[in-house]
DNA sequence: ATAAAGGATATTGGATCCAAAATGCAACGA
DNA sequence: TCGTTGCATTTTGGATCCAATATCCTTTAT
C-alpha cells in the first residue's frame, strides 16, 4: 500500500473553523476592539448555523479574545492601558527564561529559519506584513524550547497584545528599534549565549512596553506605573 | 425604596452553570482523568438539553481540562509526569512573584482571614477538606496582589494540579509538610518580609512538586528532570 | 415639547430534530 | 478458532425551531 494516511479524526469541524478564522481577525487587529460579533452575520458568512458560531465564541471569551453579556452577544475585548502594561510585563517575566531554555536546543537549521524571518522582517517594506513577521521571529526562535506549557502561555499573553503591537509598529519607528533588536537577539542566539539571549529578550518586550504606552489609546497613565 | 437590586444581565445561563460544576468536579478530582463526558447524560442531570452542555464541554476544552475527538466525545484531561512538572516549574516561577507583589498590600483583616485558613488547614481531621483549605490559604494571600492577569494564570495552573496535590496530601505525610510550611509562610507576611515570604513560597511548590513526582501514578520519571 | 408607555423588530439562549460517525455485536467464512 | 463483514445502537455535530430578552421606534399624555 502506498496511501500517505491521513487522520480524519484531526479534520477540522466547522466550529474549529470559525473559531479560528475569529481568533486570527481578532489578534491581528481586523475586528476592532468593542465590534460585535453577531451570530447570525458570521453563520452565513460562513454558510453554517449559528450553533458553531456559538461554541467559537464561547472558545473565544475562555481566551479573554470577547466579553459577552447575556442576551446582548459578544463583542471583541479590549485593553486598558494598565491591563496592557501587565500582559507585557508576564511577557518579560516569562519570555527570557523560555528563550534560556531554547537556545542550548537550537538546530542549525532552526538559526536559518530565524535568520531569514529577521532579514524578511527588517526588509519588508509592507507595514501590513510587519505584525506577521514580528511574530514569526519570536515563534521561531522559541520553538525551539522544550517549555511547551510556558509557551502555551505566553503565546496567550502575545495573543492578547498583539493588535496593539502592530499598531505600535507602524507608528513611531517602532520598526527600526525592533528590527536592530531582533538582529542582537538573533545573534546572541547563534553564538550560543543564552543569558545574553534572554537579557536582550527582556529589554525589548520592555522597550516595546514602554513605547507602546507613550501611545496607547485614551487617556494617558499615570508616571511609575 | 428599599430594595436590594440584583443586576438580572449577570446572572448564570444554564451553559455556565453546567461549565463551573463539571469544572469544580474535575479541579477536585471527582471525575477521574480519562472519564468520558456523556453530553445526553449530564444534560439529563442538569435537566437541560445537550447546547448547553456543548458549550460548557468547548470552554472546559480551553482551559486544557477536558480533551476532545471529533465524533468521539470528551474525556477529562490527564497529565504525563513531564507536563505535570512543568506546570509546578511555572508556578514555582510566578507565584513568588504574586506574593511580592501581594505582601507590602496586605490589610490587618486579610491577614487575619490568611491565619484563620492557615489554621483550618492544620488542625483539620477531616481529609476532604484538605484540598479545599489549601486552595483557600493560597487564594486568600494572593488576593491581596493587584497582578490580575498572573493571578490569572496562575490559578489556571493549580487548577490542571490541584487533583494531584489532593492526592499527595492525604498519602505520605505531605499534609504535614505543608502546614508546617504554610505557617512559615504566613509569619512572613505577617511581619512584611516579602522576599522571605517569595523564597518560602518557591520552595513550598519545589517541594511539592518534588514529593509529588515521587508518587506519580505510572511509570517513574527519569531523573535529573 | 418631552418623557413615559407600548409594541414591532432584532438577537440571543435553549430545545428539538436530523445526519454523520463511532461502537458493539452477531453472522459468516477460511 | 479466529478474523472479517455487515447491521443495529449509541453518540456526536449541526440545522432548525421556539422562547426570552434587548433595542428601537412610535404613540400618548401631561
Amino acid at each position: 500500500m502506498k496511501l500517505k494516511p491521513v487522520d480524519i479524526s484531526q479534520t477540522a469541524s466547522a466550529s474549529s473553523i470559525v473559531f479560528n478564522a475569529l481568533r486570527k481577525a481578532i489578534i491581528e487587529g481586523e475586528l476592532k476592539e468593542g465590534e460585535p460579533l453577531r451570530q447570525d452575520e458570521i453563520a452565513r458568512l460562513f454558510n453554517t448555523s449559528r450553533i458553531p458560531v456559538r461554541e467559537a465564541i464561547s472558545r473565544l471569551q475562555e481566551q479573554g479574545l470577547v466579553r459577552t453579556q447575556r442576551y446582548k452577544g459578544a463583542v471583541v475585548a479590549g485593553l486598558s492601558a494598565e491591563e496592557a502594561a501587565e500582559i507585557f510585563d508576564l511577557r518579560a517575566f516569562l519570555e527570557p527564561a523560555i528563550i534560556r531554555d531554547a537556545v542550548p536546543k537550537m538546530s542549525k537549521d532552526l538559526l536559518a529559519k530565524a535568520r531569514q524571518s529577521c532579514l524578511a522582517f527588517s526588509t519588508s517594506s509592507n507595514s501590513m506584513e510587519w505584525g506577521d513577521l514580528n511574530r514569526e521571529f519570536h515563534d521561531a526562535l522559541y520553538s525551539a524550547s522544550s517549555l511547551t506549557y510556558f509557551r502555551d502561555v505566553a503565546d496567550n499573553a502575545m495573543n492578547r497584545v498583539d493588535r496593539y503591537i502592530r499598531a505600535q509598529l507602524v507608528m513611531s519607528n517602532g520598526m527600526a528599534r525592533a528590527a536592530r533588536e531582533h538582529l542582537l537577539i538573533l545573534e546572541a542566539c547563534e553564538r550560543g549565549e543564552a543569558d545574553l539571549a534572554s537579557s536582550l529578550v527582556k529589554e525589548h518586550i520592555m522597550g516595546a512596553k514602554q513605547s507602546l504606552l507613550m501611545h496607547f489609546p485614551g487617556p494617558a497613565l499615570p508616571a511609575g506605573k
